[in-house]
DNA sequence: GCAATACTGTATGGCGTCGTACAGTATGTG
DNA sequence: CACATACTGTACGACGCCATACAGTATTGC
């Protein structure tokens, strides 16, 4: 069984590597999260607010959706999945009569708490056989990466849409 | 430098490490491939596309859309738009009157350069800080972690929908 | 005080993908 | 041969997310 480890062998066009197993690699990891939360009715995306809200209480949605990394028209949503649910609620902040404070109720809090299951022995399972040099390593990397990434994307957008060939500096 | 390692401290729940920076990594970096590839009107999955068909020749949907791992109804859609904008051609295949052998045309041919040349110099600029063996210690690990994901999927089907609290065996 | 600007959440339309069901075709089995 | 089974590509509906445009509210400058 799994002989398919593809992504490597033959599965790679070999204009693309590393990046191609990061993407593969992130979406299995995505689907391995969302599988297990199948469970509690739940995606990734809903057990991240519900959890971040249960941790740090009550927030504004823009800033659920800088920390989720999604748009705040999409943050909406979920919201108004889990509120209609029962795990969040939202309460006007006294401050700010633009934004909405949302935390979690009774029920969401009692969820969170199976959430944070679920991630311990996903992740559990996940570290086998990775030591935690390694792990480290990894995320040093990655955010070595990510540095790279901005910088390139930043590129872009600068030279906008000039030539399909740019000048390689 | 980097004595700001990570992105870590104040974004990421602390119920998730590795695997967030490891999918926000994999959406960073696929969006900086789609800004770029937008020079040539075109997304990952269809340049992706065409670059394999271009290295590998005519293929059958079925198998394209397993190397580029999305479903055989999503390959249709965007086989039909690069067919419509003139870069494919589906022709049948004389021994399976079922499918399709898709093959590039002489433009798609052409885009094929432009688009194994943006990816050269994306990666190029990627890779910036980054030495090979770290590149491969990550792909390494990147390897290892789809495997237990694999194993993970698999245990999590088997024990199907039973009760929201599995047992921790 | 009042206008200009910036920000929050929402509504809308679009895109890419998935899952399922289906018709057409191939392959195996009696 | 007929029949069951497996496979290919397609049609359809659904989901999650994005980008844009918008109304309501805060903040800044005069």
């Amino acid at each position: 069984m799994t002989q398919h480890l593809t992504t490597h062998e033959l599965d790679s066009p070999p204009w693309l590597r590393v990046e191609t197993t990061l993407m593969a690699t992130a979406r299995m990891v995505r689907q391995a999260f969302d599988c297990r939360l199948a469970a509690l009715d739940l995606n990734l995306t809903q057990a991240s607010l519900i959890a971040y809200v249960a941790e740090f209480g009550a927030t504004s949605q823009t800033r659920l959706a800088d920390h989720l990394s999604i748009g705040r028209a999409a943050i909406g949503a979920v919201i108004d999945q889990l509120q209609r649910r029962g795990f969040v609620e939202r309460t006007p902040d006294p401050n700010d009569r633009r934004v909405w404070r949302v935390d979690v109720t009774d029920n969401g809090r009692s969820l969170a708490a199976d959430i944070a299951e679920v991630d311990e022995v996903l992740r559990a399972e996940l570290r086998y056989g990775i030591g935690r040099e390694e792990r480290q390593a990894l995320a040093w990397v990655m955010t070595r990466l990510q540095n790279n990434v901005d910088a390139a994307i930043d590129r872009t957008t600068h030279h906008s849409t000039t030539s399909p060939t740019p000048d390689n500096s």
